[in-house]
DNA sequence: GTCTATAGCTCGATAGAC
DNA sequence: GTCTATCGAGCTATAGAC
């Protein structure tokens, strides 16, 4: 009993290197560029060991491509299922903005990979990747309808655009931001201030 | 005379089909996995042939990745400079959105490279692509400047992530947008609305 | 200017020892 | 589970004919 489950640790440890090593390398050098020798250099063993775990490059890509989806529709849900039942329109967006941050940048190299190599992976990985990325695309929209429903948001928004410049925006936010020397709940009041009040005075206030 | 015109001209288009091949490419499958036989074949010659027009393989996506931005610099410099004299804060980010998404589009393929594979081409490649990266940014930090110096824009806005939101989300839009079934005009008009009033009712007209 | 041919590598994946 | 060894393929870049 205690070999099996030791034996099965010491898998699950493997195998958990070889995503994270992928992961920050395809983060970094994009997918076709990295060799399955660098994924196994950066995990401690061979490149043929690598195939005692994944069947293929591609199915180590296509679960880091879910994993980095996965963590951030995870953190958004939960975070917006823990609001108050009164929270307003402004705090509602306000949070699901931080918890998109939050986690991004927590799970970097699994977001950051997706972001950057999802448009240049092989066809069948992009399938894949699909399901979950119309998922948490969906659960923006709930948020979204659900406000606007309660008549928290201006009349005549495109919730649909306004969803996708969200999204675009904060994903873009992993190309240049840096945690180590910024503070990330700063930047989230930054963007949810500009995305909930626009950069104009109110027009009642204009001259 | 004729003979070196003629000459001259090929060369010319054997270097811009070049370029374009291989942007269309970059932009499809990232920056390593195109081979150089593959770039040929789109341009119509043989791999031995492309060396006669460049150098390597990175003299090629430095190109590429130049001109990609310089055109969207062109395109947002050109509109801003042309607008009237009492041009609003509004006007001049809502001339500058539809601008820049002009440009996005207009020159798809290399725009698109440029925001897809910049990431994750050699160092090299990125540090020649920096100063142009800059000078863009430059531009659309001196519009907010002006106009928030002419006080057309709420107190407390920080310019510096207005600018990053403002690009990073109309750079998205490449990954999404289709321009043979939605007009780019309407897309601008979103955004803008979006970016200048944000999705709140004004706190005045709020219960 | 474009071609063919090829040198010198590196790649994904597999086979089989331990 | 991890290793070594290797197959077959594809890569960048170059050399030299035309």
């Amino acid at each position: 009993m205690n070999n099996l489950a030791r034996k099965t640790d010491k898998a699950d440890s493997s195998r958990s290197r070889i995503l994270d090593a992928a992961a920050h390398l395809f983060r970094k050098d994009g997918y076709a560029s990295v060799s399955l020798r660098a994924i196994a250099a950066a995990a401690g063993m061979k490149a043929g060991s690598v195939y005692y775990h994944f069947d293929s490059k591609q199915t180590i890509v296509i679960e880091i491509l879910d994993m980095g989806i996965s963590a951030v529709h995870a953190e958004v849900a939960r975070t917006i299922t823990n609001l108050p039942a009164n929270a307003s329109a402004g705090d509602t967006v306000r949070a699901g903005i931080h918890a998109h941050l939050r986690a991004l940048f927590e799970f970097s190299d699994y977001t950051s990979a997706n972001v950057r190599i999802y448009g240049q992976v092989p066809e069948p990985v992009r399938r894949a990747n699909r399901k979950v990325r119309r998922e948490y695309e969906a659960l923006w929209g709930g948020i979204l309808e659900r406000i606007a429903e309660e008549g928290g948001v201006r009349s005549g928004i495109d919730l649909n655009a306004f969803r996708l410049m969200l999204i675009g925006s904060l994903n873009a936010t992993l190309e240049w931001f840096d945690t180590k020397r910024d503070s990330l709940t700063e930047l989230g009041d930054s963007y949810a201030d500009l995305m909930l009040q626009g950069i104009l005075p109110c027009r009642e206030l204009q001259r």
